[in-house]
DNA sequence: CCTCTGGATGTCAGAGCCTGACATGACTGC
DNA sequence: GCAGTCATGTCAGGCTCTGACATCCAGAGG
């Protein structure tokens, strides 16, 4: 009931089934539909995909990798957005534009990054993976603007602060009936998150911010530029 | 050989030797020096902490679990600034003191900190954990601040930015050779966003962030107060 | 045509994580 | 006393993941 899978025995038919890993992904997407993730033994995607347990663990390190194998392949899109970018870019609206660069991927697969998002929301496993993902992409951002000669701290506070408005979008593009792309609701973000460390200037600034003359540069006003 | 936990037999001797959770806990941390996160089994913790493997889980559902099981009143710690913080305050800065009051907590166990965060550093596993701990702290930080009737978007990105600004702190705590308390690393951070967030005016706009409309805002020069 | 080699897969055994079901034993309240 | 309760123990078992070794087929070279 499963070797229907390639060509039956004609063509001089591959040593083995090709595309092993693919199948792989696919049964175990389609499993955990329809049975749910942890109803879904490692052993029956790999009998799905007409191999053994034991070879399903040569291809992914995990039973939750089989969802986040694709991971890198956006890791690289975003960086080589972040190199290509001119050297006269402000570093934020580097990295802003470098994530935004992601965004056709994400319209292409509309539905299947949402049914497999509903999948990663439901399990507190998956959804630790996702979260060291968006590490190494955090990781993977620094590195390159490292690569810019943008100094290590600022790269680090950037990339974080990259990877949060990515998040953010990502959210609100999951959400967003009004179906705009991921770009748009990056810049959204930006907006909001200039909007928010502006500072005031209208509430009373209270002193005890001083912890040790951490706040000496607190009361600066806007005129950095 | 292990029977020398609490007091011998005399004193009307409990039920059970108190603390088995605090037993666990000492027992983990101290495996894990000895031997190793993953040379250590969690029949180990709990001979060591004179239980058994299946009441470790009955405290602990995982095994990582018994490195963070601490996290939540860390996190109580932080809501209940943001509630206490004057109704004046504008909401980044409220955010950043209350994560600010957690600063004692981590003074008071430098050295315990810090062998922690080495094991953490060095498994993936627990980097995950941390991970997915700090998202609850995201989470926390959210509700507090929608309690104050910060905006849904608002507070979402500014509690996903006051948990960035946290760990970039506490990164530079944890490496920081003059031992300057995580106060002030917090304050740095939050200067140094502010610095980075901040339009630069220099460079040229390119254009092309305007897809649909988001860069409505994005020329606006600083005078909001 | 044969053999050798290598890579992808299979088989097997086993450790470790984690859970459910049920048993025990001591303290508590009546 | 006697029942109830709560922390713990005992047991069985499933699933994840790994190491060691076997197999099987294709292509290279003789």
């Amino acid at each position: 009931m499963s070797s229907l899978a390639g060509s039956p025995t004609l063509t001089r038919m591959a040593r083995w089934e090709p595309n092993a890993l693919e199948r792989l992904r696919a049964a175990a997407l389609e499993l955990f539909e329809e049975r749910g993730y942890d109803r879904t033994t490692v052993g029956d995607i790999a009998a799905r995909a007409d191999l053994t347990e034991r070879t399903f663990f040569r291809y992914f390190t995990d039973k939750r990798e089989v969802l986040f194998s694709g991971s890198e392949e956006l890791e690289k899109l975003i960086v080589s957005g972040v190199a290509s970018a001119p050297k006269t870019m402000a570093p934020l609206e580097v990295v802003v534009e470098a994530l935004a660069a992601s965004s056709p991927v994400f319209e292409a697969r509309r539905t299947h990054v949402r049914k497999r998002q509903a999948l990663i929301a439901a399990h507190a496993e998956l959804r630790e993976r996702e979260l060291i993902k968006s590490t190494r992409l955090t990781a993977a951002l620094l590195a390159s603007l490292r690569e810019r000669c943008v100094p290590q701290a600022t790269a680090a506070l950037l990339a974080q602060t990259g990877t949060t408005l990515f998040h953010n979008a990502f959210e609100r593009w999951i959400e967003d009936s009004k179906e705009r792309d991921l770009a748009h609701h990056l810049q959204e973000a930006l907006i909001a998150l200039r909007l928010l460390t502006a500072e005031t200037g209208t509430g009373k600034r209270r002193g005890k911010t001083s912890s040790k003359g951490g706040a000496k540069l607190s009361d600066r006003r806007r005129r950095d530029s």
